[in-house]
DNA sequence: CGCACGATGCTCT
DNA sequence: GAGCATCGTGCGC
């Protein structure tokens, strides 16, 4: 299967392109191995839009929210948590889709491995049973939230931001989800801009990061 | 299960 | 100096 080009990139504004995102796959090749999960939640940041970071105008930070669309903006948050976007929109506009969520497909044991999220010292006196629900816990919270898919996916500043979506090591393919019903909501975590319907999710996924 | 809160460091004012 | 596009823990129910 291919992966998206650059005209699926451009060809939407930033508000269809954070719809039509939900249900494609983010794949990550790192020398550990690959991992990927489909894209089930996202929120859309426009540049007349006070959350934006773009909003204000371009600085070292948010660059890379001014190149073309399907470039990679990766910022630090909380100083110790990192987010990643697909860059949307016109060149040198500033806007971006946060992906906020992945329903993991492929390498969940090297995400564990990132998240740190190996076997504690209470799962040896788990009995199968209870390791069997642990283990579809731990799966269920390893990338339902921004912060926690960008470590599990290896994501990291120095690496990722401002690059493009269309080289090997990070790219999106196309829709796995044939039909779905999707949620529109207000944003998590801003004050600026909070009432703007701009958060988008597929509906009734356990991945997601919040209902 | 839900809510409250502290960690932690960079960016922009 | 204030303010974060967050997360994990700890507590109460």
């Amino acid at each position: 299967m291919e992966f998206l080009f650059l005209d699926f990139y451009q060809k939407y504004d930033t508000l269809t392109l954070a719809q039509r995102l939900l249900g494609c796959t983010l794949v990550r090749q790192s020398p550990h191995g690959t991992t990927a999960g489909i894209i089930v939640e996202t929120e859309a940041y426009l540049t007349d839009d006070p959350a934006c970071h773009a909003y204000r105008k371009k600085t070292k930070r948010n660059a890379a929210m001014f190149g073309p669309a399907g470039t990679v903006y990766v910022y630090q948050i909380y100083g110790m948590h990192y987010c990643v976007n697909v860059v949307s929109g016109e060149e040198g506009v500033g806007e971006a889709v946060l992906i906020r969520a992945l329903e993991p497909t492929e390498g969940m044991e090297l995400m564990e491995e990132r998240r740190g999220c190996g076997r504690s010292s209470a799962e040896g006196r788990m009995s199968n049973e209870e390791l069997t629900r642990h283990s579809a816990l731990s799966l269920r919270h390893l990338c339902n939230g921004p912060a926690k898919l960008v470590k599990a996916m290896g994501i990291s500043i120095e690496e990722h931001n401002a690059t493009s979506l269309l080289t090997d090591n990070l790219k999106i393919y196309p829709s796995v989800l044939k039909e779905f019903e999707m949620v529109t909501t207000t944003r998590i975590g801003i004050t600026q801009g909070a009432n703007l319907p701009y958060r988008f999710y597929v509906a009734g996924n356990r991945f997601v990061s919040r209902k």
